[in-house]
DNA sequence: TCTCTTTGCATAGACGAACTATGGAAGTGG
DNA sequence: CCACTTCCATAGTTCGTCTATGCAAAGAGA
């Protein structure tokens, strides 16, 4: 079906991915095909994550430490990779989530003013 | 003096730059040296416009007639660059603050999540 | 049985925004 | 006169995300 595509200027705001996928595994571990779908569901088909960004970014996260994986059977009986926080990774949500706020904090301040 | 710059992870989450750019022109015609002050003053030194980040960007904005540009004195007595917004600078700001405030409410969905 | 859809992983390459690092010039104050 | 601040600007790098593409296996339906 293809659905036209109409140019999608999908546009995520960078440097939040990785904390959006921190939060999402600090729930339950799930398989990288689970974690997109949950960001997407909750946020109401607002941020959708490509498979292109996706999987890089977990590449990253398991390279750093932050995640680990391990293939097993998915509920629909498929082979899939299962990523867990660990320690570092749980310690790394709370960094980004502060940093977050800070920053979402001070460009408030520049956009209240009158 | 220097001050050491520890390795500064500055990143200002992109993507947000033109926005805080038309906003403060919004307020007031300002030059480049004025818009990177008043964005740092008013976040608390949160967020550090680099001179890198800042003329491309109004560059950028010059070319999309976003604003306008003309050569003026400044309140130093020195020659400056007083950036105006346009009609089309004021429709984007609105566009990019309803933008943003919706990409900010996803994340807070996903984020908020027990 | 065969094909289509969904689920699921993954990479290569393009793209663009922001950063680092420079450069210059002109006014001000000690 | 020399340092500091103000002010502009660009070249080049870096890095994250997107587009595009490939593969493969399970289940549904014809």
């Amino acid at each position: 079906m293809k659905e036209a595509k109409t140019k999608s200027k999908n546009e995520l705001l960078p440097g939040t991915l990785e904390m959006l996928i921190l939060k999402t595994l600090s729930i339950e571990s799930m398989h990288g095909y689970g974690i997109a779908q949950h960001i997407r569901m909750l946020s109401a088909d607002v941020l959708t994550i490509e498979e292109g960004s996706l999987y890089p970014a977990l590449q990253r996260m398991l390279v750093k430490g932050r995640v680990l994986a391990e293939w097993r059977i998915s509920a629909n009986n498929r082979r899939a990779r299962f990523y867990t926080l660990t320690t570092a990774g749980k310690k790394q949500l709370g960094v980004e989530e502060s940093r977050f706020s800070q920053m979402f904090g001070a460009i408030m301040r520049v956009m209240k003013t009158t």
